[in-house]
DNA sequence: CTGTTAGCGCTTTCAC
DNA sequence: GTGAAAGCGCTAACAG
């Protein structure tokens, strides 16, 4: 049986609410009865109780983060971070997946909204797709950070990278390098993501005076056989590309094995660029031109800023949006 | 204020026992209270608090998964399954970073073990690199689980994959294409695996009545940068290997980036395996021949026996070896 | 500055 | 088959 309040007091020769006081740092104790209860709660091995300090605060001291598997994996160097913070600040940070379109997935949300079984959470997209995370929420009064929220027209606080310029970032590159038919390749529709690489793609094309021609946009859903598909289709037409922007990593690999095998060379005959920088995107041949959003750090202060709204010292600005960086590698080259 | 057992027995017109009673599934209760309590569950949107439960029964209801950053990255597949098999037996599983050469980092594996933070717990290698973990969690009587544990030889339950085997298949199906001159790229001497691969490489060679040729051995520490530095040595010495078995995926990585740069050809002029199966290892160009090691599978496994062993339900081997599977791909061919 | 008392929500004796 | 009462370890309110 573990060392109690109880058992401390009694070896330190005074109550357990001085105990207490000492634990939590409270004033209105003497120095001298300090250092004995700080002792004793050495001698014995004593560490608090958790679970009797969540039941009479009311707290829960967990906070969730609810991702959605498959849209990011969260690297263990941003794990153990996250795990730091939390530590530091006394709470147990759990990540649950999500699948916004799984019954099962929704159920057990509302079960651990209604039990309390956490005092906030943090979304990543697309859990919040339908509304219905953020709804039961602020129905329930649960505080809520959301990355890179697809709708962020509510006043839920959130903070984001800046899919749009990022865009525009990648294109003017590519433009650049005198490439004249860049091809973007889309996500999901439902992807806000999607959309605003699309109007940076687009717009920045028109700044350059470059006409959109919707041949050139092909449909990768983001993923690898995607991006594989989409440049088989692009690279047999009878006009093909100088340049693909494949709007994501993953798209992006699928792009260069398809050039790879129909031994089209990169970026000799074809530059390629993905949008994330996953961690392997440095370490494929030729390396990958892309977009490093700062995810880690957005994900970091996501958890940060929840855990100052807990602590009911909400910062001023509660909606955050990070700058990204145009990382440039061996698979973009200047137009033939 | 979230509904108490209280409230469902004023409503239900019963006492708090007999609630107790129907929502641990209890005998002694007439079937007619129990739809009334039940009902009344429903009435009031009562669900159990936590809290209270896990005080009252001394019990954390909570599981520790130790993992190396950087060891291996738990996908978020397996990720999710984990969490389900977690919530299906009412423990919160929690993640943790752990850097067995960190001295802040087993203070805090110390302070939550005598805060009896977890009921048990999970751990990676190379977090039980020097015993600590173990002795410390056997001296507080807290179960663990490990996964590919390196020290066999004590009495721990352990979920493991056997790579003895599986480099003796790698190295076999590589001798079964015409090679003869097979490097093999080592990792860190005080991994395991590192040991458990060489062995079995220099094994099978012995058993083709290969010579065992030091200058075939490299040290990659089973990462890219290593990898790709050995791979430039080996490929630039005046008789390079026809065939690189890099040790881990990652080392292969970096092989396949050197070989690509020095306009080696793979498979045509060498021939390239890892070992591991990370999940690009099939998107990049060619597509890497490696094993796939069923670590998710280990994973799950070792969760699921260590809430067996939770529940006083050991199983009989509590010591398990799961087999592997040789995934061709296109980077191995026959030799020139 | 210190201690006593009550009670958080639940399970567990032990009567009835 | 059911319920009253005690207590898990802690903090908060209130006396002293």
């Amino acid at each position: 049986m573990a060392a109690t309040i109880k058992d401390v007091a009694k070896v330190a020769g005074c109550s357990i609410k001085t105990v207490s006081r000492v634990i939590n740092n409270e004033p209105h104790v003497t120095e001298e009865i300090r250092l004995r209860v700080q002792n004793a709660i050495r001698v014995v091995g004593y560490s608090p109780n958790l679970a009797a300090r969540r039941l009479v605060l009311q707290k829960a001291y967990m906070i969730c983060l609810l991702m959605y598997p498959g849209f990011y994996q969260p690297a263990s160097a941003l794990l153990s971070r996250i795990m730091d913070i939390g530590y530091s600040e006394n709470y147990d940070i759990l990540i649950e997946p999500y699948y916004p379109t799984h019954k099962t997935s929704k159920d057990r949300l509302a079960n651990m909204v209604t039990a309390r079984r956490f005092d906030g959470f943090v979304t990543t997209p697309p859990c919040d797709m339908d509304g219905f995370v953020a709804d039961l929420l602020i129905t329930y009064k649960i505080p809520v950070v959301q990355i890179n929220p697809l709708d962020r027209s509510k006043n839920i606080p959130y903070i984001a990278g800046n899919d749009y310029q990022d865009a525009c970032l990648l294109t003017q590159h590519l433009i650049g390098l005198g490439h004249r038919r860049i091809s973007f390749l889309n996500g999901p529709r439902n992807m806000r993501s999607s959309l605003d690489r699309l109007h940076g793609y687009r717009d920045t094309l028109a700044r350059h005076g470059i006409p959109y021609d919707p041949a050139l946009i092909g449909n990768s859903e983001f993923n690898f056989d995607g991006g594989y598909t989409a440049a088989q289709i692009l690279l047999k037409s009878p006009h093909p590309p100088s340049a693909i922007y494949a709007g994501s990593d993953e798209a992006a690999y699928g792009v260069i094995y398809a050039a790879q095998e129909m031994g089209v060379q990169i970026p000799a005959q074809l530059s390629v660029c993905g949008h994330d920088d996953l961690i392997f995107s440095k370490t494929i041949w030729p390396g990958l031109t892309t977009i490093h959003q700062p995810i880690d750090e957005i994900t970091e202060q996501a958890v940060l800023l929840l855990i100052d709204i807990l602590k009911g010292n909400p910062p001023d600005p509660l909606q955050i949006i990070l700058p990204s960086r145009l990382i440039v590698r061996g698979s973009t080259a200047k137009a033939a």
